[in-house]
DNA sequence: TAAAGTGTAGGTGAAAACCCTCAATTTCTA
DNA sequence: TAGAAATTGAGGGTTTTCACCTACACTTTA
């Protein structure tokens, strides 16, 4: 598990990359330079932690397939784009596709440092939610297909009884999967339960009776 | 209360603004024109769904100073920007600031008329969450004080003995309240109650003990 | 001043949830 | 094939919640 975070640079210009790399290590930051799109595609590991600092224009895969290339993959590495030529309709494509900044060749030493730390503070976020997200999954693994049933007859606010007669068994089964859900997703009360399944993409399907 | 979506069109070019509505009332929807982005501002209710295209340069206010105003008014018009000017600075600064488009003249109907459907939708989901919200709010707003504690304590997975230790009152007072609670936020399980207070911002300060 | 709302607290009893142990059947897996 | 897990069910107990009821002091409002 990385703990630092490393703001990657994949740019084709020689001098650039190391402009930026110069300038991105002079504040204490990591920084790791591709010249070439797929050069970074290769080594990226989703779960390391960074912002990605990356060039429009570069001979073989553009900054904006890259984009897209990692879109695909829902890989959620905040991007800013560094262009050195004025194109409107590229910077709001990229944009609208979830990049978080479009600087314009020349930029000041300051705005780049302020917006990769803008970045890293989102990526950061980012990955606290997807990691309670992870977990949640995880207990959630854990039950059994009729224990899911219980659990959202529960979230729903149903009585025992109303479940154990919807699932056409015994209050006493009931019972026994609503202490196993309890244990397996290790809550201690129906509101933590309720708040884990919410606040965590975990679909409840409203069982109607 | 209005039904209908409203395209307000905002551009000092009469020219423009003439070509602008009548594209979009060849769908069937409604534009508004301005012609100066001041009177847009003091006309525009909060509460009317629709969308807002508005042009960057104008005489007096501008597109973007429109926006920042808007912003500050916590108004969630989706704004569709409109510039015959390639500056890609403020085209990524108006998206970062919340503009849902960003469209360069000239443009295509068909690119236009999707710009708008999207925003409508987009404001259409905005205004449908603000409207959940501000229901729970309305009945947050009928507790009184003491119901509110207890709201947290219940939310927060207490049992009544807690939450009355907590508060030093008796666990029949505690009763009352929650009893109080629940009828007045309208729910018939503590599920539901859950779901309420947390979809819906009413923060929980988790009373530690 | 009277009525309404708030906060407090008690009683009773039913219903529900929670806790434990035990055990039979089936189904999955090492 | 044997053991583990899932599913089912039951007995018997405690604890908690819930639904009624009553009551009183205090504040705000009509």
């Amino acid at each position: 598990m990385s703990i630092d975070a490393i703001v990657y640079v994949v740019d084709d210009d020689a001098a650039m990359v190391e402009s930026l790399s110069w300038i991105i290590e002079s504040v204490g930051l990591k920084a790791k330079i591709f010249t070439q799109a797929q050069d970074f595609l290769d080594e990226y590991k989703p779960d390391q932690p960074g912002c990605l600092l990356l060039d429009v224009r570069m001979p073989g895969m553009s900054g904006p397939e890259l984009q897209t290339k990692l879109l695909a993959l829902s890989a959620t590495l905040p991007i800013i784009f560094i262009s050195g030529h004025g194109d409107v309709p590229l910077a709001v494509r990229v944009m609208k596709a979830g990049a978080i900044d479009f600087l314009t060749k020349p930029f000041n030493d300051q705005v780049l440092l302020e917006s990769i730390n803008r970045a890293l503070r989102f990526d950061k976020i980012t990955r606290e939610k997807q990691q309670e997200n992870a977990q949640a999954e995880a207990k959630f693994a854990l039950l059994s297909p009729r224990e899911v049933q219980v659990l959202q007859g529960i979230v729903s606010g149903k009585q025992n009884k109303v479940i154990s007669s919807e699932l056409m068994i015994s209050l006493k089964t009931v019972e026994a999967h609503r202490a196993s859900v309890m244990k397996k997703m290790s809550v201690r009360s129906v509101p933590e339960l309720v708040k884990l399944v919410l606040t965590n993409g975990v679909q409840e399907h409203a069982t109607q009776d």
